[in-house]
DNA sequence: TTGGATGCAAAATGTTTGCACCCGA
DNA sequence: TCGGGTGCAAACATTTTGCATCCAA
């Protein structure tokens, strides 16, 4: 399946781009780092960022910033969520602004949302 | 103003300090390049690094990524955009998403919405 | 006056590029 | 087979750090 994703988008499957894919997709979001570990550390610096940059091109992945910077599989089905700056825990919410887009006219490819605040339970602290 | 607002932090006014300060709110998203440039050149890359971190670390700034990492105040009143990846230009989205943070519990300190797509006149190209 | 802020220089990290070799279609 | 993909090394860019000096409170 993966195979036919690839050929839809014109783009050669290498045992390289499979395994990114792979991790980003087992693992919701990952950082650079987590995927270099992932891949035991035997891939490249380089073919890593190449293949970053040919997903979010391909809008295959999304990029988001949080702590540090994030990637994600692309997906319709997908969830936001807000985050904890003490606890770092995070929580879901349930609202999707792509709902909302009425008449902008745009055919949107990719969004994130990103919110910060404090949880009840820190706030208590 | 900005006397009595840095007081209320804790954090001590420094030439460099407003002049940063002032040129995020002016300017409204910019990036650490932009804050550079239009300090002349004058100031020291550490020092924005530092103060940017302050910044952030008191709310008194978001920070953002679109193709770049962008800073901006961080303002009750506010606007979302939806931007298109082909002309690169923005329109502005009518919805904001801690409108719609029922029963969280969190006590939110800041957020971003990233919207990409393409724009009406794009699609007919 | 004094502790924290800045500038400078250097180190550490992160990212990009050119090129030879490799591998998937 | 062959053109694009990868690995390697080097270049380049970004960010962090230690320390002497400076300046706002």
């Amino acid at each position: 399946m993966i195979k036919e994703y690839f050929k839809e988008k014109n783009i050669k499957l290498t045992k390289q781009r499979e395994l990114i894919f792979n991790i980003i997709d087992e693992n919701e979001e990952v950082t650079f780092k987590d995927i270099k570990e992932k891949c035991n550390n035997e891939m490249d610096n380089s073919t890593i960022y190449r293949i970053i940059e040919l997903f979010l091109k391909n809008n295959i992945i999304n990029k988001t910033l949080n702590e540090d910077i994030y990637y994600s599989i692309n997906k319709n089905e997908h969830k936001h969520y807000i985050y904890c700056v003490k606890c770092h825990k995070k929580d879901l919410i349930n609202i999707c602004p792509i709902d909302y887009l009425n008449n902008t006219g745009y055919k949107v490819l990719s969004h994130q949302i990103q919110i910060n605040g404090i949880c009840n339970e820190c706030q208590k602290k």
